[in-house]
RNA sequence: CGGGAUGUAGCGCAGCUUGGUAGCGCACUUCGUUCGGGACGAAGGGGUCGCAGGUUCGAAUCCUGUCAUCCCGACCA
């Protein structure tokens, strides 16, 4: 391709609308413009990169024999009430896109695809005979984020490789999950990318197990957890860990003291000059229900620990049946505002304690539950002679037992944060670090839950009609491409890894007037193209120091510029990645790239 | 949805406090000089100042409303 007849438009300055290095280089770059929040133009240049991605997915992906298919996007809504998730997913904080026809049906915008290859599966599946079976598309995802962010990494409209795979049994998935495994690890690698796969929560999908693939870098949006011997790894929302020892209570008799202006536990412990481990603390949340409900949750925790809100609401989601629904909708930390509503009368807040007293509570309508679900997790489980609130303003009282002044909370959970510094449960000798990550892949254990939802099922070899087991695996194809450049990038610009590069070389001619110059490029441009080399030829009427700048910062891996050294029939070719230069025959530069771009291709 | 900020030419910004009919840099067009790390000179083109009301003789500027965008949080296969 020839720049002079490409839209070729690079900016000299940080767009305003980007923060991170990646979307500003992107947008500086020309490869991409800012539709709407959240939804973006791919302009030629990231096409070819998406389309390199998308490749390099698909050979893995048919590597395994999963077959490449393309679903719909507009998906009714009947499909998603069949599933359950019609609900959650467009009502309060819901990511679909729903919308009405003209025959006043109700459609939504596939957020992913689990309804409509449930739906296939269950029309088309029949016999055991027929699995496993595994399809997947390439397409585009669409998602009413809350707050879009950061170009690609979290925009409303987005590709992304999902995939369905369908078995008799746990064991047929659980192999294809391993090749999953194998496969998507295969894909980051190719791709050029550092990356660690973490233990996942399954979150709003559904299922039991799942992988998620992190590419590490600052701007990613997850906390990773990890051990030094790469034996546990997992995402902060999921992980788990010993927590430190309880240090033992220096108190022995039970009393109630002033304890002014410490409403949190840093302020408490200082004052008592105790342990954040010996304090028992209550956080209340209220639970939104799907059956409409509003339950006030106190958590009580050890004092030093905090809650982590996705162990909860996993926690809450179990307990939906006793309140008539299936599914969390939302979960808020109550501000002062909100409690008003249901209050009988004001909280001690900061000073409440576990046995705090439903005569708190009142119920404003029929939906809101006038009597606290009380969940103890296991870290205060085991305390003596602890510290916590006194439901007095201004009061805690010192030296409590769980069985004499407060009766031990029933529900006893795991609902802590697992933090960087804990010990692993795998080999207490090694503590959890931490680094950022940017979710790139995702693949879940999904069970049976949608094919029993909708029916899925095929008939084993007794002749039996049985659910189908699922699996589901998705890979962000755009927002790959993005953490490509947010791993890889200097002061000049994109450095694309060869693999996903638009183009693999660019041979610039430093100055049009010089006819040597330009007779030498253009044949060096065919020769490269004929050689299968991917080739950009900056043939623009521009000074140099223009092309220099430019194709640093669209990132080309292979630089070649016809300029002084021709005199010597030389040219001089330049790795975008060291800035490594050497001067090369004439002759020599097609031999040359072949074996740099095959070594790095690998 | 809570908190914060910003909307002025394709991009980045000034002007607003103190109202008088819009400016700078980059980019773009033409000509000349230059030609290996974002050249120089000259001459140009391009803006309903987000939108709608209001105040005023007069509004980019003051007031009200509204929309959009970005940041923090909440949220997020």
């Amino acid at each position: 391709m020839r720049l002079s007849q490409m839209l070729f438009v690079t900016l000299r300055e940080d767009p305003a609308e980007a923060e991170i290095p990646s979307h500003k280089l992107l947008l500086r770059a020309g490869y991409m413009r800012r539709v709407a929040s959240g939804v973006y133009a791919y302009l030629p240049l990231l096409w070819r990169v998406l389309g390199k991605v998308s490749e390099i997915v698909r050979q893995e992906m048919n590597a395994t024999g999963a077959q490449e298919c393309l679903l719909p996007q507009l998906q009714p809504a009947e499909l998603w009430q069949e599933s359950g998730r019609w609900e959650t997913y467009t009502k309060a904080e819901g990511i679909m896109f729903a919308l009405t026809d003209r025959r006043d049906q109700a459609l939504g915008l596939g957020p992913t695809h689990e309804e409509v290859i449930t739906a296939i599966a269950r029309d088309m599946i029949r016999s055991y005979r027929q699995l496993p079976l595994h399809l997947y598309q390439i397409q585009t995802k669409f998602r009413d984020e809350i707050r879009p962010r950061f170009g690609l990494m979290r925009g409303r409209e987005f590709i992304m490789k999902d995939g369905y795979s369908f078995h008799t049994d746990a064991e047929s998935l659980k192999e294809t999950y391993q090749d999953m495994y194998a496969a998507y690890s295969n894909i980051l690698r190719r791709c050029g990318l550092a990356f660690r796969a973490v233990e996942a929560d399954s979150g709003a999908i559904g299922g039991s197990g799942s992988t998620e693939f992190m590419v590490l870098a600052d701007a990613g949006e997850d906390e990773v957890l990890y051990s030094e011997d790469g034996q546990y790894a997992a995402n902060v929302e999921k992980a788990v860990s010993l927590p430190v020892d309880a240090v033992p209570s220096e108190f022995s008799e039970y009393q109630v003291l002033d304890t002014p202006n410490t409403p949190t536990i840093e302020s408490l412990a200082q004052l008592l000059s105790c342990s954040p481990t010996q304090i028992v603390k209550n956080v209340l949340y209220v639970a939104g229900f799907d059956s409409g409900k509003q339950v006030p949750v106190l958590v009580t925790i050890r004092g030093d620990q905090d809650v982590n809100d996705v162990k909860l609401q996993n926690e809450l989601t179990k307990l939906a049946a006793d309140y008539g629904g299936t599914a969390v909708l939302s979960l808020e930390v109550p501000d002062a505002e909100a409690q008003a509503a249901w209050l009988a009368k004001p909280l001690p807040l900061g000073y409440i304690s576990p046995g705090v007293g439903d005569d708190y509570l009142k119920a404003p309508n029929k939906d809101f539950v006038p009597k606290f679900l009380r969940l103890l997790d296991q870290t205060a489980v085991d305390l003596e002679n602890f510290v916590t609130g006194s439901d007095q303003t201004g009061r805690h009282v010192v030296g409590a037992t769980w069985g004499k002044q407060f009766t031990l909370p029933q529900r006893v959970v795991d609902v802590r944060k697992a933090a960087a510094g804990d010990r692993t449960l795998h080999d207490p000798n090694q503590v959890l670090q931490t680094a950022r990550g940017i979710e790139i892949g995702h693949i879940f254990q999904l069970g049976s839950k949608y094919s029993q939802a909708l029916g899925a099922t095929y008939t084993n070899e007794a002749g039996q009609e049985i659910p189908l087991e699922m699996g589901c695996y998705g890979v962000g194809v755009s927002r790959l491409a993005q953490a490509a450049v947010e791993q890889s990038y200097d002061k000049n610009g994109i450095i694309w890894p060869v693999a996903i590069a638009p183009y693999q070389a660019i041979v610039v001619i430093p100055n049009l007037n010089a006819a040597d110059q330009v007779a030498a490029a253009e044949q060096l441009y065919a020769d490269l193209t004929a050689a299968g080399i991917e080739t950009l030829l900056d043939d623009r009427n521009e000074r140099a120091g223009v092309k220099f700048k430019d194709a640093d910062l669209i990132g080309i891996p292979f630089r070649i510029v016809t300029g002084r050294s021709l005199k010597d029939g030389k040219v001089e070719v330049v790795k975008r990645a060291t800035g490594e230069a050497e001067e090369l025959a004439l002759d020599a530069v097609v031999p040359t790239l072949q074996g740099w771009i095959a070594e790095a291709l690998g």
